[in-house]
RNA sequence: GCGCCCAUCGUCUAGCGGUCCAGGACGUCGCCCUUUCACGGCGAAAACAGGGGUUCGAGUCCCCUUGGGCGCGCCA
């Protein structure tokens, strides 16, 4: 998929025209998890792709030796393959890239649109601090812009070992014509000659991510408005090489619920977090994709609409919070449109992931799969998360004799015993046992006893769950089956 | 400090000069349903940051202020 052209006649560009297949590309540096803010961007780059029948390729961005690891890339891989953002293509790593970086980077040096510069980090760091002082911008003054080969000679004997600079245009504006944030324009004298080369012949990012993009037919480059700035140095270097730009978008970042930038404490937790904590990943999808980007007042796109949906246009310009409440409400809506077979494979899946667990992990048996499933359709309407889900349905994992919870004790010690001892003969006497056979034989007892049903079903509900909340009492009674129901109620009368 | 971006209910947002005394969703509150809790139904409170312009008319266009954010590395 990567081609190599030659070094010496950089081939010009493929024109991008309409009729192009579009090439999107989600660039993580694999420092970190895949956090929410990356998913989206990931997401919004799937979408576009998808739209216009093109591809989504993935390149990690591993230039940075020091600080990416094997672990972060999995994660990321990992992350992305559960939110089902599948990406075309090889894995593309940078750092695999940095030969074709250094050849693109002598051309341009041929050219003079490069030059070496011999300034020491403490040059720079005193650069920087006397331009802080004196309230100037810091950026690099251009001292080894014009220098003769007489003083690179004179550093090389020193020892010192160049950078590469861009031979940035100093006068005039560069413009941005970003599909989100529009036109943008930048003072050059604002944009100073940025390293495309360190003095261990390593590309940086910036230069890494030009060659890159243009080397796999980047035709939209998608991401974070954090590198709104960037996309205007990264122009200089496309206008070096004389290359066409791709189109640019910046969407906006996200932010914590205080609206301060996302950190751990907030959302920007990896997104194997959020299967950890029984999130849906169309529900997911869902949430992020209406973080940002809107069509009118739809709420709700399946995956198929979402794609013939998404447009750059609908990408708004104003950062957004992250709003747990919502995303669970979202989730809880999949949930319940989910059918009780899809539910209980969802579970299934999540299962080495969720947290609390333990006893389903235990005890996961066919048997247990086809008790969810029939207490599934209780249970779906009163969660909102998969773990919420598994936590409802502890009761038929429960081990005998039942723990109590503190509500449910109090119902029981609030006679609801007697009641249950007055109950257990007239359950057993059951020729059959359902939902409809217990009921009735329920609503015969409250009827003679002359007690409400709430004052029956709850000690019922205490006896049978260990708690006061649970799915309909008689679908308990049916999904636990005669024996271990009689056996709970016996234990707790 | 300099540059850039942003600004409608608590939150996500609709609104692309008049049909907006601003609509939807989440959350909140109330009522209904009800064996619990949910779900569901009905209803309520809740916003155009402030100030100048432009215009017959501004949430919608322009400017300023204020408040957020991002960038200014031999990090990405």
């Amino acid at each position: 998929m990567l081609h190599e052209p030659p070094v010496a006649s950089m081939p010009p560009v493929a024109e991008t025209a309409m009729s192009e297949k579009v090439v999107t590309r989600f660039a993580p540096s694999p420092t970190g998890f895949l956090h929410i803010g990356g998913a989206r961007t990931a997401l919004f780059n799937w979408l576009f792709a998808r739209k216009h029948g093109g591809v989504m390729a993935l390149r990690i961005e591993d230039t940075d030796r020091e600080r990416s690891t094997q672990a972060a890339i999995d994660a990321i891989l990992d992350g992305l393959k559960w939110l089902g953002l599948a990406w075309d293509g090889d894995v593309v790593h940078q750092f695999a890239r940095a030969g074709r970086h250094a050849e693109a980077v002598s051309d341009l040096i041929a050219q003079g649109r490069a030059y070496r510069c011999y300034a020491t980090p403490a040059e720079l760091d005193e650069m920087r601090e006397s331009a802080r002082r004196e309230g100037r911008p810091p950026r690099y003054d251009g001292r080894w812009r014009d220098r003769d080969s007489a003083d690179a000679a004179k550093a090389e004997a020193a020892g010192l070992r160049p950078v590469i600079r861009l031979r940035a245009p100093q006068e005039g504006e560069t413009i941005v014509e970003d599909r989100v944030q529009g036109r943008v324009v930048f003072p050059n004298k604002d944009l100073d000659d940025l390293v495309l080369l360190r003095s261990d012949g390593t590309p940086t990012y910036m230069l890494a991510v030009v060659v890159d993009d243009h080397d796999m037919g980047a035709t939209h480059v998608i991401r974070g408005d954090d590198h709104l700035t960037n996309a205007a140095r990264q122009t200089h270097i496309y206008q070096a090489f004389g290359w066409e730009t791709p189109v640019f978008a910046h969407i906006p970042l996200i932010h914590g619920p205080d609206g301060a930038k996302l950190s751990k404490r907030h959302g920007a937790l990896g997104v194997d977090a959020y299967r950890a904590m029984g999130y849906l990943p169309a529900a997911l999808r869902n949430y992020l994709v209406r973080l940002g980007w809107s069509q009118g007042d739809r709420e709700f796109f399946s995956t198929q609409e979402m794609i013939e949906a998404f447009d750059l246009s609908g990408v708004g310009r104003s950062p957004a919070r992250f709003d747990f409440a919502k995303l669970e409400n979202m989730n809880g809506h999949y949930m319940r449109a989910a059918s009780e077979a899809d539910l209980v494979a969802e579970i299934e899946g999540a299962l080495p992931y969720l947290e609390k667990a333990d006893a389903f992990r235990a005890a996961w048996s066919p048997a247990l799969k086809a008790q969810l499933t029939a207490a599934m359709p209780g249970l779906k309407e009163r969660a909102k998360t998969l773990n919420e889900l598994i936590d409802g349905a502890g009761f038929l994992v429960a081990q005998r004799p039942l723990a109590m919870d503190a509500k449910a004790g109090e119902i029981l010690a609030a006679g609801g015993k007697a009641h249950l001892a007055a109950l257990a003969p007239r359950l057993a006497a059951l020729p059959d046992w359902s939902a409809a056979s217990t009921e009735a034989a329920v609503r015969a007892y409250v009827e003679t006893s002359g007690a409400k049903l709430g004052q029956v079903a709850q000690p019922l509900r205490a006896a049978l769950t260990g708690r006061s909340t649970s799915p309909g009492i008689f679908d308990v009674l049916a999904v636990l089956g005669r024996d271990e129901s009689l056996g709970r109620i016996a234990d707790a009368a």
